[in-house]
DNA sequence: ACCTGAACACCGTTCAAGT
DNA sequence: ACCTGAACACCGTTCAAGT
């Protein structure tokens, strides 16, 4: 439930038009992929295509907003698994539940990715799975499961990098997912020698660095 | 140099154009990424938008045609590492460079990600790279170097999913592909327990398997 | 307040007319 | 044989006119 900063109170028509459109979006979404039309998703829905740039100002807007609801879905899942009674297990079964969401939904493979940086609705949702990852880790670390240089954005991260290592062959072999993510999962066990380079604080989010930097720059690298 | 089935001998002016345009769209495609119009491609090449249409029938094509030679670069890269010492060392620094290339070229990394699947060049330079990237697996498994169960497209899929972890904070911090390629390597030593799931064949390319398959169908997952 | 569809700018692609 | 730009279909987005 990702209802943050709104105007206060929708008229009914106005708040049945927006989980119409939000629900139609999704599902048309994990379907086809992002590229499906506003006009076809309008039409899906029975609203003219003016509807859906009213509630969501841009394409972009609409997708954050379904994103954020998925990974919304995800820190609940996260969050029941602090309970856990194995820390090392329950950070495992948290990557896959978030490298099978990738596989789900087509639309959440974007997350992060540059489309869907600036929206609130993303940044709060993406601070809050941020703040489980890291519960997540650091369980897992105080119970010595895995190397101790490891934040909860890099789990975030990897989690993706499973996915996407995966994309190439997932018509195929959709397991290959849970295949990479056990590579990973290996690499984070205990080890001697330190990873290389900067480590992505647990604290800051994915959002909050890119905009730290100015958006818009890095055009030449 | 991936020029394969060209209807052999193309005129003086044509054979220019041809290899303008790839130069031209290559550094427009790696400054600003595959969303460069082709209208822009042709201004700033000095053609008509035609003329791009002529030598490539889709730009998909291409985008294929520049990646295929993208790929060859690595294939050229992986080959001279099959010489190298120590064949594990090898493999490190051939990840690395593919690593590297992704971060450097925004258009390779949508590699073998379903756009640009069905094309004769970048089948053959797939294939070719393919055949590299096995060869420098077995060295180093028969070096000790790696667990057995891992193929030499396990190691060119996982060399995409180290970049892909780190490409939402590519702009902020650089190296992060190098962090977590060493986490994938750190995960690909020698262990007891086997990874879940198929092992993508050797000689098996990406596009080869998903032919197979016929394309189109699984929307529904 | 909210909905709607015509209108706009832009994109990939086609093709008749040129050389 | 190859080049060109006008023309087409489609897309995201805007906005004046409706309720």
């Amino acid at each position: 439930m990702a209802t943050a900063a709104q105007p206060r109170r929708l008229r009914a028509d106005a708040a049945r038009n927006r989980r119409l459109l939000l629900d139609t979006a999704a599902t048309a979404f994990a379907e086809q992929g992002i590229e499906v039309s506003i006009a076809e998703i309008a039409q899906r829905a029975g609203v003219g295509k003016g509807t859906v740039f009213r509630h969501f100002p841009t394409k972009e807007d609409l997708i954050a907003a379904i994103v954020g609801d998925q990974l919304d879905y995800l820190s609940d899942a996260g969050d029941a698994l602090l309970e856990s009674a194995d820390p090392t297990a329950a950070l495992i079964e948290f990557m896959t539940l978030g490298v099978d969401l990738q596989a789900r939904d087509r639309s959440v493979c974007q997350i992060a990715i540059g489309v869907v940086h600036n929206d609130p609705e993303i940044k709060a949702a993406a601070d809050r799975l941020g703040r489980t990852a890291t519960a997540l880790t650091e369980r897992a670390r105080e119970h010595g499961g895995i190397r101790d240089d490891v934040t909860g954005q890099d789990v975030l991260l990897l989690l993706r990098g499973a996915y996407q290592a995966a994309a190439p062959l997932a018509h195929v072999a959709p397991e290959l997912g849970r295949r990479y993510l056990a590579v990973i999962v290996a690499g984070l066990r205990p080890a001697t020698s330190p990873l290389p380079g900067p480590i992505p604080g647990p604290s800051l989010s994915i959002d909050t660095m890119r905009t730290e930097v100015e958006d818009g720059d890095s055009r030449n690298a």
